[in-house]
RNA sequence: GGGCCGGUAGAUCAGUGGUAGAUCGCUUCCUUGGCAUGGAAGAGGCCGCGGGUUCAAUUCCCGCCCGGUCCA
């Protein structure tokens, strides 16, 4: 980035100088002309711990005293977004407050909710999960204080001079001396932006960033520039991006050892309670450990085995070995971690995402599993959901959407689930470890694999628990991505989309006046042909629904003069619809006759506007967290989607299909209407976005008996003209996730006849009453068992009987037993096997269907398995079994006598050999 | 969405192309004044569902259902 960009006329003034840091080599602004280094990481340590450089506040004090100073200044307060990014498909977490405004605000599609304005807005983020706790100042959740500004060309806001201004104004007023802040020059690029941006620096710690978004990727005519390797353009937008650490402030407002000190004293000491580690925190020599161990993290990046040189330094200051100070420091390290942990679940949880094992859900249940065993390890008994509890709470309950019940409920339940997997995963180590231990060898690093990746058992766990048993495992240091190696491996299937190939072909033509929206009643229309190509028909304006939202396209006919045609598939490219025709063709230029298939389209419709009332009836039933997952209208059945943490019961099916027949038999109104994007969130909130994430500046809004969606299918006028809802079934589709499969209207009856029919028909079987159904099948079933009993032990009986009327010859000692008995397999080879057991060897054969033939040897000269084989080929069939015992068989019954004799034949052969 | 593992007695799990097993639990009896315990006998299985291969499938193959788990 260009150096004239830093130069600023508020610098200059205020008496600036730009310098270079001795240490890292960057440029600065201060306006102390003797500093020599630029105030960040790692090139000057933490000065103010011990030693605030502000007045004293607290989150709430801290956060209060930045957007009321923005709003003094014009600003306009702006409440803050859920954490989970709702209106974005290309992240799961809000991971700054300008995500707030990606992509449609900042891409110049639609205002800004104010301009400017003024925000703290709680961001999560974990790619620094494994540092949170110890490096003193790493958190997964951070609330990014901001104000924004939009320059349009037609509307100057402000821009660099004015945002660094009130950046010292607003230091200034929380008691910062802005001669100790200096403002270091670093470049940003991201998400297809980019632009110059100043960290903002004060006692060694950055407080603040601030980026002036300027350049895009879309090529103007303006001069470009390369910025590592990529060409960015200016944009027509220019976006003030602040983002001020809430917590960093407070921090070092405090001058506490830790970050955690500062922001969550109250949880903190609770929990350090729980841990049994209420001495430390009055410690006073343990509280110089502790800064000392965040003034070193400050200073380098503790991932991986730079922990264990964090601690070598740390102990060597202080003069005690490293063991022993990670012994004192850990305990502590987790406690943090924990109280971070638990109230970034708050919010997860708050703002209803449903731990699973996808998406967001995965990330919620990796932080849950995470907090848990660290909560293990320090023999913490307290439930989770008393933690989380508490941290709601603090942040005041009238923040969160979702109910504090369920979120108790659902922390719960993912205990439970920890606590059986957990049990599991050490039954299944345990056996691996003792089939390795018994062979003396190392349990394999595939085995080790398989445990993590099945089984979902961390190798550490593994190697614990094997030790106990004596096992040694091998594992690699590098086992995480050996892991994500083994997975990068599965392709991705690229998805060829149909529309694409004819955008360039439907860039000529007017958008298509959509008649379906207009007139969603009507079945015919007029219209002039635009254009035909490779089947597709393009009208001026059209009845026909295109497939899109869930919702399939409509099919019909259209007729011009010349040829009547079938439209079996309606597709939309931009703003233009096209009909694929078959059995003819049509001209550019003709007139033609438009008519949709009506039963069809009504039954679309009605399962459409279905679809949205069953969502709603959902959440009234189930919680505020229910939200769509997906969704598939069809014209004799549809399902939808719905994220929920455990399985909907029978009883809460019944009650969602009663709430939604009631919504339907009130008639309410079905309103559709086209609004501004950013006042329709700001109205309704992201519940909006349940199929997605529509583009444009505005969006249709539809909303249905207290459901309120952007959404482009066709509805029904009113609810009562859905008929009537029939949900069919309920199916756990995976984790987190529920499948609710409905039919509506006609559709409806036709369903419920059907399972009439099924009822009648099978009570007719039985000759009873359809109420006594139930009954009589479990009777007959439990017959069915008994007799299934009492068929067994008559079996036994006759084998008995059987085995003492058999009459064996003698051969050499041996009784030899030949004979035909017409009964099934089991009680042959039973017939038989109580001859061999006695030494004798039996050759029995039955009848039947097919011959059965069994031979059992308690004698070692015959050999049963091979005998068998011949035996059998005489009978067209085959046979096989061990020495001891074979069985047969083959079709050819008349031939039965014939084998037996030649099996006699082979028997004795075998005995006087 | 993609991958992997599993489904056998009430529970936990062995096992096998050829007569379904163990441990715990359960029932009854014996031992005891009673309990812990010890001993004996017994009940309890659509070997997840449907198809295929085979003389024969709980076992092999395919599809489905259910549970678990890893990754994006």
């Amino acid at each position: 980035m260009l150096e004239e960009e830093y130069q600023l006329d508020y610098f200059k003034a205020q008496g600036f100088v730009r310098k270079t840091c001795k240490a890292c080599g960057a440029a600065f602004w201060t306006r102390d002309a003797s500093r020599e280094v630029c105030g960040d990481a790692p090139c000057e340590p933490y000065t103010f711990i011990g030693n605030p450089i502000f007045r004293p506040h607290t989150l709430d004090t801290m956060r209060e005293a930045y957007l009321s100073f923005f709003e003094r200044q014009g600003h306009t307060r702006i409440e803050r977004y859920p954490v989970v990014a709702r209106w974005r498909d290309d992240i799961y977490l809000t991971i700054a407050s300008i995500a707030d405004f990606q992509p449609f605000v900042t891409g110049g599609i639609v205002p800004p909710p104010a301009n400017p304005l003024t925000i703290s807005q709680p961001c999560i983020r974990l790619n620094d999960l494994d540092s949170v706790g110890k490096s003193g100042r790493h958190l997964t959740t951070f609330e990014m204080m901001a104000h924004h500004a939009f320059n349009t060309p037609s509307e100057e806001i402000y821009w660099k001079d004015r945002t660094v201004e009130l950046c010292d104004q607003f230091i200034a007023s929380i008691g910062g001396d802005i001669n100790q802040v200096t403002y270091k020059e670093n470049p940003w690029i991201g998400g297809g932006n980019a632009g110059p941006s100043v960290e903002v620096l004060i006692g060694g710690l950055e407080i603040a960033t601030l980026v002036f978004m300027s350049l895009g990727r879309q090529k103007t005519q303006e001069k470009g520039y390369d910025l590592k390797g990529e060409m960015y353009y200016p944009m027509k937008l220019r976006i003030v991006d602040t983002g001020y650490g809430l917590e960093r402030l407070v921090w070092a407002s405090k001058g506490s050892p830790t970050i955690y000190d500062a922001v969550f004293p109250e949880m903190v000491s609770h929990v350090m309670g729980l841990a049994e580690l209420d001495h430390m925190l009055g410690n006073k020599d343990f509280a110089k450990i502790l800064a000392l161990n965040a003034k070193y993290a400050g200073l380098m990046d503790i991932s991986g085995t730079n922990l264990f040189n964090l601690r070598k330094k740390v102990a060597a200051a202080i003069d005690i070995s490293p063991d022993k100070l990670d012994k004192m420091i850990t305990p502590v390290e987790k406690v943090y971690a924990i109280v971070d942990h638990t109230r970034c679940l708050a919010f997860m949880l708050g703002d209803c995402i449903v731990p699973s094992n996808v998406r967001e859900g995965y990330l919620a249940r990796l932080v849950i599993r995470r907090t848990l065993r660290l909560m293990n390890d320090l023999r913490i008994k307290e439930p989770l959901a008393d933690l989380i509890e508490q941290q709601f709470r603090i942040l005041g309950n009238r923040k969160f959407e979702q109910d504090i019940a369920v979120v108790r409920e659902i922390v719960d339940r993912e205990t439970e689930k920890y606590a059986a997997t957990l049990e599991r995963g050490t039954r299944i180590v345990q056996k691996v470890a003792k089939t390795y231990k018994a062979k003396s060898q190392r349990v394999p690093l595939s085995e080790v694999m398989t445990l993590y990746d099945s089984h979902g058992i961390q190798p550490e766990m593994v190697k614990e628990i094997a030790a106990r048993e004596g096992a040694v495992v091998d594992l690699p240091d590098n086992f995480y991505s050996i892991v994500a190696d083994m997975h990068s491996e599965s392709k991705k299937e690229v998805e060829e989309d149909k529309t694409a190939k004819y955008m360039d072909r439907v860039r000529a033509l007017p958008p298509t006046k959509k008649l379906y929206y207009e007139q969603p009643a009507d079945i015919e229309f007029e219209a002039v042909v635009l254009d035909f190509f490779d089947e597709y028909a393009v009208l001026d304006q059209t009845l026909f629904y295109p497939e899109g939202g869930g919702q399939p396209a409509d099919t019909g006919t259209l007729v011009s003069a010349e040829s009547m045609v079938r439209v079996d598939d309606v597709i939309k490219v931009g703003e233009v619809v096209l009909h694929h025709i078959t059995g003819g063709v049509l001209q550019r230029g003709e007139r033609a006759k438009g008519m949709v298939d009506e039963e069809r389209r009504l039954s679309l419709m009605r399962h459409h506007t279905a679809t949205h009332i069953l969502l709603h009836a959902s959440k009234e039933v189930l919680g505020a967290h229910i939200h769509q997952a997906g969704a598939q209208k069809g014209a004799d059945s549809s399902r939808v989607d719905i994220r929920h943490f455990k399985h909907i019961t029978p009883d809460e099916l019944h009650r969602i299909e009663i709430a939604a027949n009631r919504m339907i038999m009130t008639s309410q109104p079905v309103e559709i209407s086209i609004e501004d994007r950013t006042r329709a969130e700001q109205k309704y909130g992201f519940s909006l976005y349940q199929g997605g994430v529509p583009p444009g500046r505005d969006i249709r809004v539809v909303k249905v008996a207290g459901d309120i969606e952007a959404c482009a299918g066709t509805h029904c006028q009113n609810t009562g003209e859905v008929g009537m809802i029939k949900i069919i079934r309920v199916e756990h589709i995976q984790d987190g996730i529920e499948r609710i499969e409905f039919t509506a209207g006609v559709a409806a009856i036709y369903y419920m006849q059907h399972l009439e029919q099924i009822v009648n028909t099978s009570a007719d079987i039985l000759s009873v009453q359809p109420e006594n159904l139930p009954a009589t099948v479990t009777r007959f079933f439990t017959e069915w068992k008994d007799q299934k009993k009492e068929v067994e032990r008559m079996s036994g009986k006759l084998v008995d009987l059987e085995t003492r009327t058999l009459v064996a010859e003698v051969v050499g000692g041996v009784n030899v037993v030949i004979k035909r008995i017409d009964l099934p397999q089991k009680e042959l080879s039973a017939l038989a096997s109580s001859v061999a057991e006695k030494g004798g060897v039996a050759l029995v054969a039955g009848g039947g269907e097919t011959a059965r033939v069994v031979l059992a040897s308690g004698d070692s000269r015959v050999n049963a398995g091979e005998i068998i084989g011949q035996v059998c080929s005489l009978l067209g069939g085959k046979g096989g079994g061990k020495p001891s015992m074979a069985q047969g068989g083959g079709p050819d019954i008349n031939q039965l006598d014939l084998a037996l004799k030649v099996g006699r034949e082979r028997i004795l052969a075998s005995l006087h050999d």
